[in-house]
RNA sequence: GAUCCGCUAGCUCAGCCGGUAGAGCACCUGACUUUUAAUCAGGGGGUCUGGGGUUCGAACCCCCAGCGGAUCACCA
């Protein structure tokens, strides 16, 4: 590092400080060079970027340039650019910043090149870059410090801009069927629509605590009553939980709600939502992730909780009928922490998680929860008011989604909440807190509809092939080092 | 929060039974006018994550702490 200082205390002490320069060229970029090579064979072009690596042989080299696209070669000979210019560039650190121009030609082993003609500094890096053949590999380095990431490590570019191209397939899908995208508040004075402990901050000059949202459902059902019909935000959610390689603090959130919809409605949207985005950028729906083979192909299985229950673990909820029964069978069965005030719904629940929900692994909507898990949901005709219209999304096990039919009855809600209300008393500090408010505006009337909700970032760790969240996140949460 | 594993040069990694720090890349010097992990010769570079302990002697053994990773719990 001590050499690069040097080299541009040099440079700014011969008046050419590459810190002072603003703008620079680019006719083309690399990928595009490559791609066009046949028409662009002996024109001039200009390329900016980074100086990847360099291979010297006296009086000619040949360096790798790095640009957004990809890298492209150039070839650097001291009879073009002459004594000052070539030992100049012979000087350059592998990181710098440079453009450069020339005619695009391919070199006698066929590698598509510039023939370096003219070129400028455009910013100097003082710190060595990682090493080329190894990458970056240091997990922790890699998170902190992205930048570096980003630039040695290729695969890790592609999955950040096919995370964005995914994001934009939503949004473009969306916009065409008419929905609305909208923004609502992340700081609640409610931490509502979800179950899951939230972050508390506090406003000074209202002297209020204030909650990072953990969704934003309440408020854009809120705008289903005010008639907008299909709306969707795509934000961040705040939950104050534990971290794993399927857990950020913060995570992204796809979530839609359509007038005169129901969750049959939602489980298409979300075919052609996630199966979409998988064409999109694999351009198959057959894909293989950490080695399994998963097809996405619509439409997906539809099974209900209990059927899953059944079939997995062997207890058959339809000839199950009071709480006590649920109990016993869950106990009998091996469910670990089963307390008596364990009703039929939760045990059911309990049963799926415990030992269905690894086996979904091909994608699969697991539909009709029961209504004490689903308190914002509509419920099911003719299950005794036990279970809900309700689904989420299993794909390898893991959880991609979640849909209800609403809840629209004013009456209802309001007892369900205060169902919660008496949950959270019995120290369930995630059961959802009661909103008022929200109550009223379902009192103004909500037409019938469906709401899903896709978590965007397992949808981009699945169709990415990435094994842990924090790989599809530029910037995972991390606890501070102490640099002292 | 629990358990286990890891942390050695800028990066990727070796380091045997506890005997005084290594390689490759990167960097510096030199050679080389078509290489692509360029090649060849020479050179510099370390608070072995931090603190304590055991020992004649610690990168290595023990204890405490920090950070990361995996699994579990909570959850999406």
């Amino acid at each position: 590092m001590s050499f690069r200082i040097e080299k541009l205390r040099a440079l700014k002490e011969s008046n050419r400080d590459p810190y002072l320069i603003t703008t620079a060229k680019q006719t083309h970029h690399a990928a595009d060079i490559a791609a066009g090579f046949e028409e662009l064979e002996g024109e001039t072009a200009t390329v900016a970027g980074r100086l990847l690596a360099r291979r010297g042989m006296g009086k000619v080299s040949f360096s790798d340039l790095l640009d957004r696209s990809g890298s492209i070669q150039i070839f650097s000979r001291l009879n073009n650019l002459g004594e000052e210019s070539y030992a100049a560039w012979q000087n350059l650190d592998i990181g710098d910043l440079v453009e450069v121009t020339g005619e695009v030609f391919r070199t006698k082993t066929g590698e598509v090149s510039i023939r370096n003609r003219e070129w400028r500094l455009l910013s100097k890096s003082l710190r060595p870059l990682p090493e080329k053949y190894h990458g970056l590999r240091d997990t922790d380095t890699r998170y902190r410090k992205r930048y570096l990431d980003l630039i040695v490590n290729p695969e890790v570019r592609e999955t950040f801009v096919k995370r964005s191209r995914i994001i934009s397939f939503f949004r473009e899908e969306l916009n065409r069927r008419q929905y609305l995208e909208v923004e609502t508040p992340l700081l609640n004075t409610i931490a509502g629509g979800a179950a899951a402990r939230p972050f508390v901050t506090h406003h000074n000059a209202l002297d209020i605590d204030l909650y990072l949202r953990i969704a934003p459902e309440l408020y854009l059902k809120r705008l289903i009553v005010g008639g907008f019909e299909r709306v969707y935000e795509i934000g961040r959610n705040f939950r104050n939980e534990g971290m794993s390689n399927r857990h950020n603090p913060e995570f992204t959130m796809l979530e839609l709600y359509e007038a005169y919809a129901d969750y049959h409605t939602m489980m298409d949207l979300t075919e052609a939502l996630v199966a979409g985005a998988c064409m999109e950028i694999n351009g198959t729906y057959e894909i293989d992730y950490q080695g399994t083979a998963l097809s996405l192909a619509p439409p997906w299985r539809r099974m209900t909780m209990i059927e899953a229950v059944r079939a997995y673990a062997g207890l058959d909820f339809d000839q199950i009928k009071t709480d006590e029964e649920a109990r016993e069978a869950a106990r009998g069965r091996g469910l670990e922490e089963v307390p008596a005030s364990m009703t039929w719904g939760e045990a059911l629940s309990k049963c799926f998680e415990a030992f269905a929900e690894e086996h979904l692994i091909q994608p699969t909507f697991l539909i009709d929860y029961p209504i004490e898990i689903s308190p914002l949901t509509k419920i099911k005709p003719g299950t005794g008011g036990r279970l809900t219209e309700r689904f989420e999304v299993f794909i390898y096990g893991r959880e991609h989604g979640n849909a209800y039919t609403e809840l629209n009855d004013p009456m209802d809600q309001a007892r369900r909440f205060a169902d919660q209300q008496r949950r959270r008393e019995a120290g369930d500090e995630e059961a959802t807190l009661p909103d008022n408010d929200f109550v009223e505006a379902l009192e103004v009337g909500m037409p019938p509809t469906g709401g899903l909700g896709i978590g965007i970032d397992r949808v981009v760790m699945l169709l990415t092939n990435q094994p842990t969240i924090r790989d599809v996140l530029l910037f995972p949460t991390m606890k501070p080092v102490d640099k002292d």
